[in-house]
DNA sequence: CTTAAACCTGACCATTTGGTCAACTACTTT
DNA sequence: AAAGTAGTTGACCAAATGGTCAGGTTTAAG
């Protein structure tokens, strides 16, 4: 593939590096990270953990395979590193809810923003998938300490909000996963879901129409 | 583990196997295969399809690694037997849907149907879930076929009860990706959800009481 | 009882693959 | 410009793993 003219990819992240022939090694190493973890969350989508190789990571990063080894110690690390930045994205842009927010508004914003980075990166709803049906051997910590004191956050907020007759779910754990998985499964079964619209790939107006049917859909059942 | 006690799983399903300590040879085909398989369904779904290892279903079966290669030629072969077991499963149960039927009792129908399936064997959910997200490499065909035409079948129904004012929703496909979406979560991120209900495994309730709030939702959703 | 067919399995092999390393080049600092 | 540090890479290795096979045992048929 892509040989040796991989490296212009990345935005500079700290340094301008100017139109000389020779880069600053933090640009290096931030881009080179960069391109090596891109590469490797694709792999490891595309092959899942044990599938995939440092080989062909190494291959679609345009490297030469001992390089890889040479910012990631080894495949596990790597892997941690594709994982741990798929929580940092999840960690972003989550809809602040509090018991005064209104439960119609916060509702329809979390679902469109949820879909939105489903079909904004699906990849890496992928893998979070591939590692959870897995069991999640490398995301327990995540899982038992992050994700559940925010959904056990925001399950006390939808709790009042049935309380005060705001909203007619009583179980909103449950809501919380039909959510979770309406959103998410437009990337994770992207195969499935593109295929049975006879389509090779989303077109731009697939989020607007799955945003069309699903928010007015989940308000609906919510009562709202 | 179990080593060679393993034998005695599986109800003969031919000739009645007598108390005697000696096997039919069909008892013995049937018996391994269904054993092999077993294993292999479990072993593919930890590690998914190239993590697992031959050795790691054989020991799983309590049988030599030579013999699980006598019953099935090599890896591919009995993952797709695997595969093949599951859609087997996926093609019963299939809930009838016809223009005359009654929405509501037909969603209903088919909600908890999905459900039961996804609390009674989430592993093949959650294989298949993998084979999905992986690209379904392996379910092309079964993809592009029967349930392609499965979707477009329901599909038609649903958007003729559209148009007769029975039923609220416009997008039928979007519907049937819901209701697969919501139901197959279950099983799929079992990890998760049992985890944030903070036990170790589904109790007796869980399904019910899943479906206690899907069904209403749902049907609420579609405006029943 | 003899022969044939099906089943079983330890030992073995070729390939793949994660990981190492020593020599080399390119930047950076003083 | 010299010395030090960071980045690069081909060649190599040990372990893991899918698959084979010859010789054995058990069941079935004649």
């Amino acid at each position: 593939m892509a040989q040796n003219m991989a490296h212009q990819n990345q935005a500079n992240t700290s340094s301008a590096s100017e139109a000389s022939s020779h880069r600053s090694q933090q640009d290096i190493r931030a881009q080179n990270q960069a391109l090596i973890l891109a590469a490797a969350e694709e792999e490891f989508v595309l092959q899942s953990y044990r599938g995939a190789t440092m080989q062909g990571i190494a291959d679609r990063a345009g490297l030469p395979k001992a390089n890889i080894h040479y910012y990631f110690k080894n495949k596990k690390n790597l892997y941690k590193a594709v994982l741990h930045s798929i929580i940092q994205e999840w960690n972003e842009g989550l809809v602040t809810m509090t018991v005064d927010s209104d439960p119609k508004t916060v509702i329809e914003k979390f679902v469109r923003t949820k879909l939105h980075q489903a079909f904004a990166n699906p990849n890496r709803h992928k893998l979070f998938a591939l590692e959870v049906i897995g069991g999640a051997p490398h995301l327990h910590d995540f899982m038992s300490t992050t994700m559940k004191e925010w959904a056990l956050d925001k399950t006390q907020v939808m709790k009042t909000w049935h309380e005060q007759g705001k909203i007619s779910i009583a179980d909103p754990l449950q809501l919380l996963i039909l959510i979770w998985a309406t959103t998410q499964r437009y990337a994770e079964f992207e195969t499935e879901i593109v295929g049975l619209m006879e389509k090779n790939a989303y077109d731009k107006q697939d989020e607007a129409r799955a945003a069309e049917f699903l928010v007015p859909f989940i308000l609906r059942g919510c009562g709202l």
